[in-house]
DNA sequence: GATACTGTTGACACCGGTGTCAAGTTGACG
DNA sequence: CGTCAACTTGACACCGGTGTCAACAGTATC
């Protein structure tokens, strides 16, 4: 019942602490008859070091802070598992850190929580990573961290400190998705159909991904000989009732669009309420599209056709790209998800 | 730069690193003089204790193991913001540890999880809560647990050992809703809107709410006066798609019901989603309500009636019982949130 | 056979705090 | 003024690991 330690070990085994620890991290030059002496007591004895003294020896905490923004997005829990199985996989553990993003204190709260917690790494997801005095700060406390779906890089985002210059080895690495990419692909299935009006509610102007989101929807549009017409481009903030607002603007029109691809999932939620409300039947009157891939996109009724980001897999390479202190920038793919809501285009009857 | 510790404090202040602990802990028994003469070196250098050196000292490690069920529901980012608020507050860290309920290395995930990361507590949520295996498990592991959600309690859920019986010391504290009174309520309300055939969709079999709803929603009938409707009880799986099976054969009937409990907001989607194509008009013509304010339920249209747990004010409770060494049983008022999905009565036209 | 080199092992200090205990200081009381 | 108790303080061991370095093989080189 009493602790199982080091030294217990040790003694039972015949051997010094010192071998022990050679034994435990798997360190060269320890007779092979030695090692599996060592092992068997490991069994025999149900042994499991001790994390906190070793990370008081090696002054490390095997904690890694994940910043996120509080209100409850849906995708925060496919961060958390991404980020959890890398850490439970290599002995760190995951500390989550909900902060507005809005909080006046921020970057005093992520002070805190790097120099109290002693924290080994940090992950950033947006808004954070991309918000320049946040970064200025952790290359200042020389912490480490990974960027998830930043936007900005290099001198961008780098704070040029005078008096001592960013080091090279200091750049962050970074896990990104490619909206641009992903929001061309929507507009081109969209026009794939049949489409040609294609309504397109833009997201926060605030938020990085709306600048992106839209460029891709412009590329395409172009890339298909279209002209983009002013009326349907609207300007929404990413909530369902910004979508509504922006639904019963697009869908007023004269000649309204025969496809809305919004910015995201809420907001499209909200076209196909104001949709039902007009009696527009989708998908046959109109496709509507977000992104993101919310839970809400397989609820909603007809379900919706979205992007999915691989966010899951881009905490996880965040991680990874943390402990390997690599200052990588790695670049993901997401995937078209072709649901209920959209159809080929049908000239009205 | 180099670090400050407790060695740096106490030369700098002319004193024996044992005081300095002293005044880090509160402890009694120094003048007022040093304490002051301490304090003031601690915000001179910036000085944070380390929590690790500390930890090895105590035998503690300040980790709060959160275990929830795996499926991404909404309502885990209120528990874990409701344990975080606490263990911010008192120092410690929350670990949080989706896990599969239906895993079969349930009980060995957990007992590593326990062993391995020696934690200072353990925090079990539905339907972790009533897993008696794994009470058992923890009881005789000797672990600090506190169970949120429970439905069973003293001898149906701590596990007799013959060898060593299970000490009083040692009874777990309990944070709990009471969905019974919560479903009465709910039902309450519907007949106080003129309704006399309320359907009910029953919950998942193996969820042990799913009996308490019922229940609130018999006694409530029974307490107006009414008689249950078998045709009218409905067994759901709490998911979407059971709503909509549910909602199909309540809405097929020849006397339909008026309105319609829902035992969560997932199946009250799914049966929204029925009669809107059945075109049957909530709620004037069918009232729906469902249970748990998941987040789905502000976005549906019409916006769902449901009920309200205080989740984030149990989940700190849960902490606060836990670092207390209580082993109360604490219970935790719902309320209704009345939305657009429930209007009086209507006799048909 | 002497020398150098590589591989294996343990003694010991150290990480940054806390617990124990004894020594020194102060004040109350007889 | 001496005695004793209460308060204040520090020396030192300890928590359970890791890092450094020296001692001691055993083997290769000349």
């Amino acid at each position: 019942m009493s602790k199982v330690t080091i030294n217990v070990v040790a003694k039972h085994a015949g051997v010094s602490k010192k071998t022990v620890s050679r034994v435990l991290n798997d360190e060269p030059n320890v007779s092979a008859a030695t090692k599996e002496k060592v092992k068997a007591v490991f069994k025999e004895l149900g042994y499991r070091p001790s994390p906190v003294a070793r990370g008081l020896a090696t002054n490390r905490s095997f904690l890694i802070g994940l910043v996120y923004d509080n209100p409850n997005k849906a995708y925060v829990s496919d961060i958390q598992n991404g980020a959890l199985s890398v850490c439970n996989d290599k002995g760190y553990h995951l500390l989550i850190n909900p902060i507005d993003h809005e909080s006046d204190d921020l970057l005093l709260s992520i002070e805190k929580l790097w120099t109290e917690s002693r924290l080994d790494g940090l992950v950033l997801t947006p808004p954070f990573s991309d918000m320049q005095p946040l970064i200025a700060m952790l290359d200042q406390l020389n912490a480490d961290y990974v960027r998830v779906g930043a936007t900005l890089f290099g001198e961008d985002i780098h704070a040029k400190i005078d008096e001592e210059p960013v080091r090279a080895s200091h750049l962050s690495p970074c896990v990104i998705s490619n909206d641009e990419q992903a929001a061309f692909e929507m507009t081109r299935y969209l026009i794939s159909l049949g489409h040609d009006k294609i309504g397109f509610v833009k997201g926060h102007p605030d938020h990085p991904v709306t600048e992106q989101r839209y460029e891709g929807y412009l590329k395409a549009l172009r890339a298909a000989g279209l002209i983009e017409n002013p009326d349907y481009i609207v300007q929404g903030m990413f909530d369902f009732r910004s979508g509504e607002d922006c639904g019963r603007q697009l869908l007023s029109l004269d000649d309204r669009p025969t496809a809305i691809f919004a910015s995201n999932d809420y907001m499209a939620a909200g076209i196909l309420k104001v949709a039902s409300q007009k009696g527009i039947a989708v998908p046959h009157e109109l496709a509507v599209t977000g992104f993101d891939n919310a839970p809400i996109a397989r609820h909603l009724w007809p379900s919706l056709t979205t992007v999915k980001q691989p966010i899951e897999e881009m905490a996880a390479a965040a991680i990874e790209q943390l402990l390997a202190r690599s200052s990588d920038r790695l670049q993901m793919d997401s995937v078209l998800v072709v649901r209920e809501s959209t159809a080929p285009f049908q000239s009205a009857s």
